[in-house]
DNA sequence: CTGAAAGCGCTTACAG
DNA sequence: CTGAAAGCGCTTACAG
């Protein structure tokens, strides 16, 4: 981190706040309207004041303030984040991904964490719209339908975890079903027979997806599906901990594991290691999602990668487009499988 | 998650945005001055009146428009935040710490992410600036005291990781010698002789502080410092892996490592396992922190525990005390020793 | 292509 | 204790 000092003494002076629109429109022997317009490219500006104008803005180094414009009706360059949870390993990254491109783009994320509740999220984006933002991500909501149609009336939503095309309203979804699918086949290939599989929270559809995902490939591969082997989680560590203590509990046979996401997979990895059981070894396992830590958790874990930069990135790129009235075209990644170091062959195979 | 869908529906309706300031006032038969007078306790006003304008705000569900608030000189209600990282373990969970605080004051954060670079950081407080925020809160910067003072001249700023204690400008700073000192104590309690220390990035306060502990400790038993053992890191998993790799390829003896933060710690661990060192048996390990996942690392991390909710908390509670224009009163809990399954005996004692 | 004017929703001296 | 008025910094019809 490098230190700043007289530099950041000396941008202190010239800070935003301190030129007005007025000022530059002075300077520039214009009105005000028209360095709006200059600024907004919402009307054409003769070549000459226009340059003068860009002049003016230079000099003085004007900044808009995007508090008066938010106030004078227009845009506040600012999109309101909802997120399940702000601290989470997948959220954090996604978080990021629409940070960093937003603000590229001159605006700035007003975050909100609904904490896991469609109530909070309601409020949430209640409070982002009384603060006038141009939009909102949705991240994961359990919002139905129509209530996001009816918000999406008045201002741009773009939401992941769905598929979704409606005017004013765009849905990023990856594709769970395939993702699910390859980490299974990917087992059956190292010619493992009984997989065991640990659900995400069944009110998420990204956990019902991977375990269709997960059903289909076992059927493809002509296995049956053991019901004792599909275990209920809630896609966090103590869940995938719990879930192999109820695994090895119930004598079923199993010789390797699919977490429906990587945190379940780092509390199974500890289940198992609290039973002395080696990770590939003596039970293979698989995470999804591909959260950063799975790259130094011992062994590193195989995972399906779905990159929560990408969705941040995407989304935010989506509600770009829409806030400057183009239309979204947004084109996910396929899933990725990722072989790490936490899956083998089979030993009985 | 539940759906809200009727409930949702409703709530749609008497959005913030609705009713003004201007229609309260109608209603209750005062001057807008008067509601404002109520609404921010800015002056004494009849209860007559007073108990007539809550009565119209609860019958308009009006909430005032923090926009206009902002344009017009009062508070905007948001602070700014800015973050080297806003998707790190440790980060995150300070930014949840901050954003729970604020929100149940009415508040709302504006997150930047200064990417652990400090002309990003002052980038960041310029935009934040402009966007009128009622105050900064900096984690961890690089920004020098003279900085930090010129723009608490402007607004109230709090900053974690320093002490500091100027006008309107209050620190945060964990007791880092003395975690260190603890983690290390520890370590030569269980009969450790050969410790050795990944350290922070040397730039950050907090990284030379925890070293400056791990000496204390050294020296208070009696014990020499081996300056070989002293591996450099950067506060990432990815350091932590290659700092193992160094010390085995120095030939130096050790049986316990202490990483000057969690992250480092599970990389080490990452390179333990690779050359079949097994964590406690083989090496003792400590970390620092204690994020999230060090309760689910194989095995579970024996950390030093600096609470980043807490920091967030306290740094949330502590910039609404200023911006109330009362004087804040912070107080860090002290650093805490946390004994899980990477720590064990010397077996050469 | 360009200005003057009104207005966004609040706050804050200024006078009572 | 309370109003009328001006103003925060911009945008946007409305007229040319």
């Amino acid at each position: 981190m490098k230190t700043v000092d007289e530099k950041g003494t000396k941008a202190l002076r010239n800070t935003a706040s301190t030129a007005t629109l007025e000022m530059v429109a002075a300077r520039a022997g214009v009105s005000p309207s028209t360095v709006s317009r200059v600024l907004n490219g919402t009307a054409v500006v003769s070549s000459v004041k226009r340059n003068a104008v860009g002049a003016a803005i230079a000099e003085l180094g004007f900044v808009p303030n995007p508090v008066a414009r938010g106030l004078a009706g227009g845009r506040t360059l600012s999109v309101g984040v909802v997120a399940p949870s702000i601290d989470s390993p997948f959220y954090g990254v996604v978080l990021r991904g629409i940070e960093e491109e937003l603000s590229r783009a001159g605006y700035s994320p007003l975050i909100a964490s609904s904490r896991f509740d469609a109530t909070e999220e309601q409020h949430c984006i209640e409070v982002l719209r009384s603060r006038r933002v141009d939009g909102i991500i949705l991240l994961d909501g359990g919002l139905s339908v129509r209530v996001l149609r009816a918000h999406a009336k008045v201002l741009p939503m773009v939401i992941t975890g769905r598929h979704l095309k409606a005017p004013n309203l765009c849905g990023l979804h990856f594709d769970n079903i395939e993702g699910g699918r390859l980490a299974t086949q990917h087992l059956i290939e190292l010619g493992h027979r009984h997989i065991a599989f640990i659900t995400g929270d069944a009110r998420h559809p990204d956990a019902n997806e991977r375990l269709a995902g997960y059903c289909a490939a076992l059927k493809e591969a002509g296995l049956e599906l053991n019901p004792a082997l599909v275990i209920p989680g809630l896609f966090h560590e103590a869940s995938g901990l719990a879930a192999v203590e109820r695994l090895l509990d119930s004598g079923e046979r199993f010789s390797a594991i699919f977490a429906a996401n990587d945190q379940m997979a780092l509390g199974a990895a500890l289940g198992l290691h609290r039973h002395s059981m080696r990770i590939p070894q003596d039970v293979s396992l698989v995470g999804y999602d591909d959260i950063a830590i799975a790259l130094y958790s011992t062994p590193p874990l195989s995972t399906v990668r779905q990159s929560g930069y990408e969705v941040g990135q995407l989304a935010a790129a989506a509600m770009l487009k829409m806030v400057a009235g183009e239309k979204p075209l947004v084109k996910l990644p396929p899933p990725k499988f990722i072989a790490r170091e936490s899956t083998c062959a089979a030993v009985d195979a």
